[in-house]
DNA sequence: AGCACGCCGACT
DNA sequence: GTCGGCGTGCTC
């Protein structure tokens, strides 16, 4: 009887591929296990077991696996059918999925590598000239890689040299597989057991008087060892008795100590939970025994909670219950609002039961937290991470928190899986049958939707902890003030005197500026021309402190022009303005306060962002002008004055969520002013003050906005009345980009008729020389999702069918943000 | 995705 | 005459 596997590779191909396996393997294998398999020609990838059988393949022979690679499994069963659901709902292949949702450490690659036969016979006349150059290379050195090669040979396609050699006989390739993932080790030493003797010990510090340095060292290695029985690390004992690492090395060399690694972990948190028990406030309380109640008889229960009115601890009391019944929580937020302050207020109550997922974290950090909850350690009883932390290897998961629950970056854009992190953590929670809150003090449409039509349970707190007032909003009107000679720069007269007050009793100020669609562009006053990017259809923006203009999309830059590209008029400035232009207009007008600014230029080194919040929280800087990074679970005590500078330029997108976005926005920057007693102040500045959403942002009238959101979604037939799924042509060739989404779409229009919209080209419908079209399609709810999506599979298939649509690439999103 | 195979332009 | 461009097809 013959085996096989089923087997799920890191590639965008949407099958599973079959191996075969011997008996003894077939006994060994579990689904979850990782295998090296030969792929193609001449690659080696690391697959997934999927499946374990006997049924041979009708068509092609299977190949047999190269090794496995696992000793129990990688993957449980649960990621598998969570990775199947992705993978269907989302519409990718789950060798996409695998990628995401593995440390890339896990993931070994091969590399071929090119070795000299053992008894070579060299006969350097009858070798061509690269011939040669690669025999000389491997008699210096016993291996090279084929990128090696290629160096060497100076050109790309060395194989076809490589392939002669061998056929001489002169050389062999081999398959090197390699694991990126090294455990971090650490040097110890120990005294060598001879000297445990006293009389020996007596004759070696006799001897090692003619080495003081290595006599010093090796008493404060008895001091350090008579104190703490334990190991004793290198670097320790380097830094307690101030000798240098060489003498160190010098009495191991003796034989007098002994070096001896252990592995460690770098994910370790040395911290007792000094916290016990938290007192929540009577409204927390009541809070929190209608979630308990709501979970009862739901498995969704979302939790609108205005900020500041204490979420987190009741999180954490719902998280410490599900703990106490010796299961695991996941905390899920936005890559944003993952702070330290919050990893330390969750380790403050829960100690070292906390580990933290993030993608700033090192491939070696992300496998030992991957490793901690597959083993359900008791370090992994608390998880808290971002989108990515949903694919995380669960094994008795409680509970599931989505906090911040509307974020749209929760939504990953590229590349595939597509996946909403908030809704597939509702399924993964649904696969434990686990439990799943969702909180936000501005709830998406759709989770309010799915609370109001009793989908999920829902809960209402709407007063902040400690009886802290709700900020009092102002708007101001822009249009009027221009007119009446009012404005300073960007800045109302308003705007100036509110910051002025704030700064004179010594408190903080915090400025937004969103920066999509308001970078600073450069324009000729004679002509109107603007630089444009080579390879994108954008005009190139400013950027002062390299003095540059740049390209958001593809990364293009020149150097600042003097003169306009297009007449030679000298005669340009700069137009819209982003965080830089505020700055630079503030310092101007409050010269002796301190000022900085927060966005993606000055966050770009790995700890400038929390250096830039430490300095803001320690009252280094007054004013702190930022885009929407600053907007998310930053928690500072002396701001009291929140300017929006321009609410206009968010409400004028063109998306269908633009005002539930403005909204949202506007709110949550607005709740971070006056977190303590004092009530706090936001400033609005608007051409456009009467806008229903400005108005409903000024009254904190959440209810209104959807409510009239609700109504528009409804009456232009978007979510959550429709389901929307958008497909994406790209191509080098306008014309193939053009023809290729007329047919698709033509195509989808005899199926699903008036629900397909386009193709339309996007707002930028060019990127890195790449033309771009859309169509939207429209799902009504009656309609099956399932069959849909089937359907369009089958309209893709054709599509791809047709030779003159081969370079078109298509990209399908599922509910699109 | 990656890689090989295959057919047309600019160069040692 | 060749090197190398990228279109096309396949990978268990």
């Amino acid at each position: 009887m013959s085996y096989f596997i089923d087997v799920i590779l890191p590639l965008p191909l949407q099958k599973r591929f079959t191996y075969a396996i011997s008996k003894a393997e077939a006994n060994f294998l579990k689904k979850g296990m990782r295998v090296a398999v030969p792929f193609g020609k001449s690659k080696v990838y690391t697959a997934i077991t999927a499946a374990i059988h006997q049924n041979p393949p009708q068509v092609y022979e299977a190949k047999p696996i190269n090794q496995i690679l696992d000793k129990t499994s990688l993957i449980t069963e649960h990621q598998l059918k969570f990775w199947a659901w992705i993978a269907s709902y989302y519409m990718c292949a789950e060798g996409e999925v695998l990628k995401a949702a593995l440390p890339g450490a896990f993931l070994l690659e091969s590399e071929s590598i090119v070795q000299l036969t053992k008894d070579a016979n060299i006969e350097e006349a009858e070798l061509e000239d690269e011939e040669y150059l690669v025999i000389e290379a491997l008699q210096r050195q016993s291996s090279i890689k084929i990128q090696e090669v290629m160096k060497i040979l100076d050109k790309k396609n060395v194989l076809p040299v490589i392939n002669q050699l061998v056929q001489k006989g002169l050389v062999v390739l081999n398959q090197e597989i390699y694991e990126q993932y090294k455990p971090k080790k650490i040097r110890y030493v120990r005294l060598n057991a001879e000297y445990d003797d006293e009389t020996k010990m007596h004759q070696l510090l006799d001897e090692l008087e003619k080495a003081p340095k290595q006599k010093e060292a090796l008493l404060s290695f008895f001091s350090i060892k008579a104190q703490h029985k334990k190991p004793l690390k290198v670097k320790d004992l380097s830094d307690k008795s101030g000798v240098s690492a060489a003498i160190i090395k010098s009495l191991i060399k003796k034989e007098i100590l002994e070096e001896f690694y252990e592995k460690t972990d770098r994910v370790t948190f040395s911290g007792e939970s000094f916290q016990t028990g938290i007192q929540l406030s009577e409204i927390q309380n009541q809070a929190f025994l209608e979630i308990e109640a709501g979970l009862q008889e739901q498995n969704v229960c979302l939790f609108h909670g205005i900020t500041s009115s204490g979420k987190t601890e009741i999180y954490i009391k719902l998280i410490e219950k599900v703990i106490e019944n010796g299961q695991q929580a996941l905390y899920v937020l936005p890559e944003i609002a993952l702070t330290t302050q919050l990893i330390e207020r969750l380790r403050a109550y829960f100690g070292d039961k906390v580990l933290v997922y993030h993608s700033k974290y090192s491939v070696n950090e992300r496998v030992e937290v991957y490793q901690h909850i597959l083993e359900n350690s008791e370090k992994a009883r608390i998880v808290i991470g971002a989108r990515s932390s949903i694919f995380l290897p669960f094994a008795n998961l409680g509970l599931v928190v989505v906090d911040e629950e509307h974020e749209t970056s929760f939504k990953q854009f590229d590349p595939a899986p597509r996946y909403h992190a908030r809704d597939a953590a509702v399924v993964l929670a649904n696969l434990f049958k686990a439990k799943t809150i969702l909180g936000s003090a501005t709830p998406s449409l759709e989770s309010y939707f799915n609370a109001q039509h009793h989908k999920y349970a829902f809960v209402e707190l709407n007063r902040r902890y400690g009886d802290v007032l709700e900020p009092e909003i102002e708007i101001v009107d822009i249009k009027t003030k221009y007119k009446k000679k009012e404005m300073k720069g960007h800045f109302s007269d308003r705007m100036l005197a509110e910051i002025k007050e704030t700064l004179d009793v010594g408190e903080q100020v915090i400025l937004f500026q969103n920066r999509r669609g308001f970078s600073p562009v450069l324009e000729c006053n004679t002509c109107g021309h603007s630089p444009q990017c080579p390879n994108c259809d954008v005009s190139l923006t400013y950027h002062s402190h390299n003095n540059q203009l740049r390209c958001h999309y593809c990364g293009y830059h020149i150097a600042m022009q003097k003169k306009c590209m297009a007449c030679d008029s000298p005669e340009i400035t700069t137009k819209g303005f982003g965080t830089e232009q505020i700055e630079t207009e503030l310092k101007a007008i409050f010269p002796d306060y301190k000022t900085a600014r927060m966005d993606q230029d000055t966050t770009r080194g790995k700890y400038a962002y929390e250096k830039l919040i430490n300095a803001f929280e320690q009252q280094e800087i007054d004013i702190l002008i930022g885009t929407q990074m600053l907007t998310k679970g930053l928690d500072f005590r002396k701001v009291n004055l929140v300017g929006i500078m321009n609410a206009d330029n968010l409400l004028n997108f063109p998306d269908f969520r633009a005002h539930e976005r403005s909204f949202q926005l506007m709110l949550q920057v607005a709740g971070r002013a006056g977190r303590t007693k004092k009530r706090g102040k936001v400033l609005i500045q608007s051409y456009n003050p009467h806008h229903q959403i400005i108005q409903q942002v000024s009254m904190g009238d959440y209810g209104g906005m959807y409510k009239d959101q609700l109504e528009e979604r409804y009456n232009y037939k978007y979510p959550p009345f429709y389901r929307l799924i958008r497909i994406t042509l790209k191509c080098r060739d306008f014309s193939k980009t053009n023809d290729g989404a007329e047919w698709l779409a033509k195509g989808m229009k005899n199926v699903f008729k008036e629900n397909v919209l386009g193709p339309e080209f996007p707002p930028v419908s060019r990127i890195r020389n790449e033309y771009y079209k859309n169509i939207l399609l429209k799902i009504p709810q009656q309609q099956s999702l399932g069959k849909t999506k089937q359907v369009l599979q089958r309209i893709m298939e054709s599509f791809r069918a047709i030779g003159a649509f081969r370079s078109v690439k298509v990209v399908i999103n599922v509910d699109p943000i």
